[in-house]
DNA sequence: GAGATTAGGAGACTCTTTGGTCTCTTACAA
DNA sequence: TTGTAAGAGACCAAAGAGTCTCCTAATCTC
């Protein structure tokens, strides 16, 4: 890096040019937190130094040390000041609007400051994301659609619902469920997303369930 | 040498007892295969190392620097060795089988070996998780279901979709698209998730839907 | 306002961890 | 018997966490 004559990526704080202006208190801790994104967003949480979060924010790592024991108490202080308050969500009591609400949230609160938060643990796996995306996700994703697609051609899904985005629902489901909860993810669980989410997403309400093996068999 | 009095997790080969066995080839990679994964599953990702590796697999750092350059396509290997095939999964022609089959792939994958995989991701993130779970995913499932019942009690949801799985639907596809591709999480998303998704999912097929904003945009 | 006090910016320093290399002896396989 | 590769571990260098010191800007107190 080092792009003019010195100090890069410093926020210069508002102050005068070439004036040393040295914040302080929540001012200081502000732009750490910034800082701790940008480095987040440029190197990767595996990539997240002290140094470098110092240096991102203009700063040493003295103050660093002076305001948290370690770098994880950093990063967890750092996200809690920048995610999204669940209060602040309005529930106004139709669902559409309430859904799109509580979605928006999700939504925020992937996106705070451009990328981290739920998506820190990405970049982590790096090597691993492109095996997984190549070998699992990709190919779950096209042999779900071509499941809804010949469904919809025999009549068992309804038309219109064979779509890229529902069939990465289920998918969804399986992952999300993995990522939280240590437990929970099991064959009952699977059959439970079938039968309580999938297929009455996509079957066709006119036509009665085509018996078969699986009338939701409740659980 | 030393095998017998010490060294705790060592697989011992299929040889006999206090005799040093010396395995090669093959029989070497799927135990060093497996080491990366009780490693991974002990430490974690960000804890994983090749002393710990070669410790683990009972041999020394030169037999895995002399087949894989470094960490990283040590890691991708395992995991392409570890990892389900999709051409197994099989496609019989019927919805719910289908269905489950393909989402039996993705639990599989999630579960090689006990864990890693696609959780992977999480071990890393650890101060990360505790805050967003706390701060994120609980209180979004939390609303996600108050939505729903408050749509039942309206009449607006059909009796029995207000459910702790259907209320992580929505959550899980978000979250999802946020972990996989890094473009195409944006409101237009969020608004076919709802409109595509939850909507029709949830909503009573016998009333017709109340007219409100959203009747499937299309897009 | 002047002087005292606190906390910031900068960076040197220590210590540990770990990736990666190399060597040496010896078991296994052809 | 002989070549190849395994097991063991010493060794090196880079990187990064955390500590500490120095000097001074901002803020507080009188």
């Amino acid at each position: 890096m080092a792009s003019a004559p010195d100090r890069p990526g410093i926020p210069e704080p508002p102050g005068r040019d070439a004036t040393p202006v040295r914040r302080r208190g929540r001012a200081l801790e502000q732009a750490i937190f910034q800082a701790v994104f940008d480095q987040l967003l440029e190197v990767g949480y595996a990539g997240l130094t002290m140094d470098g979060v110092a240096t991102a924010a203009g700063t040493g790592k003295a103050p660093l040390y002076r305001r948290w024991s370690d770098k994880k108490a950093l990063l967890s202080d750092a996200l809690r000041d920048r995610l999204p308050d669940a209060d602040d969500v309005e529930i106004v009591g139709d669902l559409r609007r309430d859904l799109l609400a509580v979605l928006r949230f999700m939504f925020s609160a992937c996106t705070v400051t451009g990328d981290p938060a739920l998506q820190l643990a990405k970049a982590e796996a790096d090597p691993t994301h492109d095996v997984v995306r190549a070998r699992i996700s990709a190919p779950a994703r096209r042999m779900m659609l071509d499941v809804l697609r010949a469904g919809e051609a025999r009549g068992e899904v309804r038309p219109g619902a064979a779509t890229p985005l529902i069939a990465r629902v289920g998918i969804a489901v399986v992952v999300y469920q993995n990522l939280t909860g240590r437990d929970g993810l099991d064959d009952a669980f699977i059959e439970q997303v079938v039968d309580e989410v999938l297929l009455p997403l996509v079957r066709d309400p006119d036509r009665a369930a085509p018996g078969g093996g699986g009338e939701r068999p409740d659980r």
